[in-house]
DNA sequence: CCGGGGAAGTCTACATCGTAGATATTAGGC
DNA sequence: GCCTAATATCTACGATGTAGACTTCCCCGG
C-alpha cells in the first residue's frame, strides 16, 4: 500500500511518519494561515494542526513566535523584486511602489506585521530579507547620482511615503459590499450628522478609491520634488 | 485617620472602598501603564492591579480588551489639536505633523495601535475621537478653498506621508546609547559587508536622524506639490 | 551485525491570558 | 427597615507560549 502509515492521530501529534519539515515549508504554511485566518490564528498549536506536526516541533524552526513573524514578514518581502541597476531611477522606484501596494493587498493581514515588527527590532537585528530593499533602493539612487546621505533622504521620504499610503488604501475598506448607497457601504451612517458633515457628504468620494492611481500622484509629486530638491539627473541615459 | 479604610487588600481585588471609577480614568491608567511597560503589558489583571479593582470590573469601562485599546488609541489622538479656521492650511498641517510627530515620540508605544487599529475598524465603527481629526481637515480645506474631492485627495497624500514619517523615524532607533561609533550604536556591525556594503557605510548618517527637519522637507515638496497640481490658492488672506 | 550516541520528535506541565457566569455586596426608594 | 437593582467580586474554562523531561529514530564506527 502506498501512502504507508498514518494510524489516524488526527490532532497534529502522534503521527508517525511524514515528509521533512524545512524552514520555508513552515512559513509558508504560517503564511497560509494568516492569509485565511488572520494574525491571531498563528499560533503554534494550530500552526502543528495544519502541517500535522507536534506544536514543540516547530521551535526546530523558529526560535519563538515572535520568530515566526518576523519569518512571516521576511517571506512576504522577498517576493519584491528590486533591480537596482536601472538607470531610470524615478520608473524603478514607481514600479517597485506598485509591486509592494499589490503585495499588500494580496496579503493585507501581514500588513500589520511589515509595519509593526521594525519598532521592536533594531535594524541591526532585522531579517535580512527585510533589508535587502533598503540596500538596494540605496544603490540603485547612488548609481543615479545621488549623494549616499542624499540618497537616504529620498529613500526615507519615498519608503515613508509608501507605507503611508498603503496602510490608508487598507483602512479604508468596504464593509457591506452588497449595499449600493454610499453612505451605508462604509458604515458612515452612523456618525452624528452635525459633528461630522463633510465626512458623511465625501462617502461616494470615499466609496470608490483608486489606489493605484493615488498613489501615481502622490509619487509624481514627490519623486519630482526629490529630484529638484537634491541634486540629481532627471533620467539617465539608457 | 484620613485615608479611611483599606485593609491591605494588595492584589487589587478584596479592596473595600475605593473613589469611583470613570472611564478616562480607567484609559489614562491603561495608557501610563502602555508607556512605561509597553503595549503587551496592558492586560486586564495587571491594569485591575494599578488601579486597585478586580479585572472584572473594568469591563464597566471597557467591553473588551479591543475596546480598551481603541480607547487608548482615542485618548491619545484627543491630545492633539486642530485649528480648523486658520486660513493659512499649508501652516496649519505643518503645524499638525509636527504636533503629532512629538505626540507619537511621547508615546511610542501607542504607535502601534494608532497604526493598527483602523486596519481591523471600518470607518464608521471607529471611535469618533479618532475621525475628529479627519472631519476637521477635510474642513481646513475645503474652506482654503479646495473641492470636496480635491480635499480627500489631500488629505490622503497628506495624512499617508506623515505617519508613513513616523513609522521611518521611529524604527530607526538606536540600540546603544552608550556606544560611539556609529556602526555599533546601530547594531548594524551584525551584517555581512559583503551584502549591505552602503547600509554600513550610511552608519553616520543613520545615527544623527534629524527628524523634524526631514518631515519639514518632505511636508514642503508634497504640499506645494498638491497645491500646483490641483487648484488650490497659495496661501489666503489673513 | 551490533550498539551507542546525537538529533528529532513527543508529551506533560505551568504561568498567563480574556472573559462568561455565578455570587456577594452595596445603595436607594418605599 | 426591607426589597430591588446596580455594582463589585470570585470562580472557572478554554486558550496561549514555551520550559523541560522523555521517547523514538537514524546513522556510523566497530
Amino acid at each position: 500500500m502506498a501512502t504507508p502509515q498514518q494510524p489516524a492521530g488526527d490532532e497534529g501529534r502522534s503521527v508517525t511518519r511524514k515528509i521533512r519539515l524545512s524552514r520555508e515549508i513552515v512559513l509558508e504554511a504560517a503564511l497560509k494561515l494568516v492569509d485565511e485566518e488572520g494574525l491571531e490564528a498563528l499560533t503554534m498549536r494550530r500552526l502543528g494542526q495544519a502541517l500535522h506536526r507536534d506544536p514543540m516541533g516547530l521551535y526546530r524552526y523558529a526560535a519563538n513566535r515572535a520568530a515566526l513573524l518576523d519569518g512571516v514578514t521576511e517571506l512576504v518581502l522577498n517576493e519584491l523584486a528590486i533591480f537596482a541597476d536601472d538607470p531610470d531611477w524615478q520608473g524603478q522606484l514607481r514600479r517597485i511602489a506598485h509591486d509592494l501596494r499589490l503585495l499588500a493587498l494580496r496579503h493585507p493581514n501581514v500588513v500589520p506585521l511589515l509595519v509593526t515588527r521594525p519598532l521592536s527590532t533594531p535594524l541591526g537585528l532585522r531579517p535580512l530579507g527585510t533589508l535587502r530593499p533598503l540596500e538596494q533602493i540605496l544603490g540603485l539612487l547612488i548609481d543615479a547620482g545621488f549623494t549616499a546621505s542624499d540618497a537616504l533622504h529620498v529613500y526615507r521620504a519615498y519608503y515613508g511615503f509608501l507605507y503611508g499610503h498603503i496602510l490608508n488604501e487598507l483602512q479604508e475598506f468596504i464593509v457591506d459590499p452588497d449595499e449600493n448607497e454610499a453612505l451605508l457601504r462604509l458604515g458612515l451612517h452612523r456618525l452624528p450628522p452635525k459633528e461630522f458633515p463633510r465626512l458623511r457628504a465625501l462617502a461616494p468620494a470615499l466609496a470608490d478609491y483608486d489606489g493605484a492611481a493615488e498613489l501615481d500622484e502622490g509619487l509624481t509629486i514627490l519623486l519630482s520634488g526629490l529630484a529638484a530638491h537634491l541634486s540629481a539627473p532627471p533620467v539617465k541615459k539608457g
